[in-house]
DNA sequence: ACTATATATGCCAATAGGTGCATGTAGGCG
DNA sequence: CGCCTACATGCACCTATTGGCATATATAGT
């Protein structure tokens, strides 16, 4: 398959799409159990997506310890051009609620790092709500 | 379906692209037998992916006789921003023989206005042919 | 009305893609 | 070494998609 149409292929997934928006409104790489956070998806659903993004050359992965790191692949210039495409195109609208509980989710990172894991949601939830606390 | 994810779906096939790819570099109106003779793929394959494509939001047709006259949707700023987009990303590298193909088809239209229909790639090639020597 | 032709579409088989579940792998830590 | 944890992946099932063929539709011309 041609290249191009292998790329479309891969944002033809909403989900995928999601992932993607999340890595647009934030340039930090995020690991996998923070995109399953903001999402809510399961883990495995999670990572095979990631691993078709990684596949179509839209996404790169950084290993550090346990945690993977995912970020955009912006060092080649198609990408580039598509993400500030999709940038306007996904518009601020869609996807606000992952946005925001990616932000969350951030919160709970120390020193730029993750930390957290996978935890049920009632303690995520609760975790968040502490660290609130702390930074006002 | 989330509309972004649909019209990534129409975009992840190669034919369509291509379709597409015709459009951009041409922006005039094309029936169908000219897009079936720039591509050289079977008419009922081209006919169904433009209608996929119109689906899509991503088409327009306007019949003309027992001529359908297919051409992009650019009146909807999501559009246009999606077709500025695909010509730079398509570059003028791919898919460079359908444009070739389509531009000798396209010598034959009289007025304006396709009066070939479905006729044998021999027969097509001769009219062509016969057609640059006209107009040299 | 009959025919020719440009286009659309219904049906089938083959294939691909997504989800869910379970399990595997690999690194950190005691 | 052994356990915990973050992540990856193989398998089964289901659904969606595509190509091929035949045929239907619809319009023009005679």
């Amino acid at each position: 398959m041609k290249p191009e149409s292998s790329i479309f292929k891969a944002l033809s997934d909403e989900t995928r799409l999601r992932i993607l928006h999340l890595f647009l409104v934030n340039k930090d790489p995020l690991c996998v159990c923070e995109i399953v956070d903001a999402l809510k998806v399961p883990q495995y659903q999670a990572s095979k997506h990631l691993l078709i993004l990684k596949n179509a050359g839209l996404v790169d992965v950084k290993k550090r310890g346990t945690w993977a790191y995912h970020s955009l692949r912006t060092n080649e210039s198609k990408n580039s051009l598509l993400f500030s495409f999709l940038k306007s195109f996904l518009g601020s609208d869609s996807f606000e609620e992952d946005k925001r509980n990616l932000e969350s989710r951030l919160l709970l990172r120390e020193e730029g790092k993750c930390v957290v894991g996978f935890v049920p949601i009632s303690t995520l939830t609760r975790l968040i709500k502490t660290k609130r606390r702390q930074t006002v």
